[in-house]
DNA sequence: CTAAAGTACAACCAAATGGTTGTAGAAAGC
DNA sequence: GCTTTCTACAACCATTTGGTTGTACTTTAG
């Protein structure tokens, strides 16, 4: 009933895309050696529809462009969402850093108001 | 009718778990500070056990992990598994420069056989 | 011109996803 | 003890997903 949950991110569309190997495997494939979609079709035990589908998937999340060429439509990688998953997968380990170096410096503090938590991850 | 396709990949898992705003939300909250499922719920515009369902997911993808704590469960993030994840998106980057660096490579020699294709992928 | 290759897209289907409510059990509070 | 809190899980539902086949259009080949 709620009508607005139309979030469907970036990071919805790239991470969806990558949960599947047969697409994953594509973009390994693209990425070193642009193909036709009847070629990369060809790699794959399922109908040409079903790699097309593949394909549109990892176009709606920007990892592979297609480009026509006569009568051939040619997929390549485009590294720069690649790059971009990257960088947010990489911004939740900061996330953790940032955590740490802040609990540490609270207990160097030691003023020691009335915490009872964080007791076991300042090691390390 | 094939009933063999039981990949359900450890990548599918963790790409898939991160393809959902409120998994990724999850993922920062207890990578900052550690919480029980309830406070974790608390925090959402959706039912108990759907959030629990969320943190399920995470969990088999191995991005956060459960410990009890006496009647609660405490859920905190495993960098391990983001750090994975992280590493895959790299090697694509990888293969990418790899292959320019092939294809450089196979121009710089000059032989020029017979070769038709790759033309305009050399320069950047 | 005609045939084949490459693609697009619709229709269909089974299974998975993401949400709900309801019931039940274990731990903590009073 | 009894009640509340926190969790687990089943059942249900609508929508999405990942596959299929079939039809039609455009471009190249002969």
């Amino acid at each position: 009933m709620v009508v607005e949950s139309v979030v469907d991110d970036e990071a919805d569309r790239i991470f969806h895309a990558l949960a599947d190997a047969t697409r994953r495997d594509i973009v390994v494939r693209v990425v070193q050696q642009e193909q036709s979609v009847s070629t990369l079709a060809a790699g794959y035990a399922m109908s040409f529809a079903a790699v097309q589908k593949h394909v549109a998937v990892l176009e709606r999340a920007a990892l592979v462009v297609k480009e026509r060429r006569g009568r051939e439509q040619i997929v390549h990688g485009n590294l720069e969402t690649v790059r971009r998953a990257t960088r947010l997968l990489q911004r939740y380990e900061e996330l953790w850093r940032y955590r740490v170096q802040n609990i540490s410096s609270i207990l160097s503090e030691d003023r020691e108001e009335d915490r009872e938590e964080d007791r076991e991850t300042e090691n390390e």
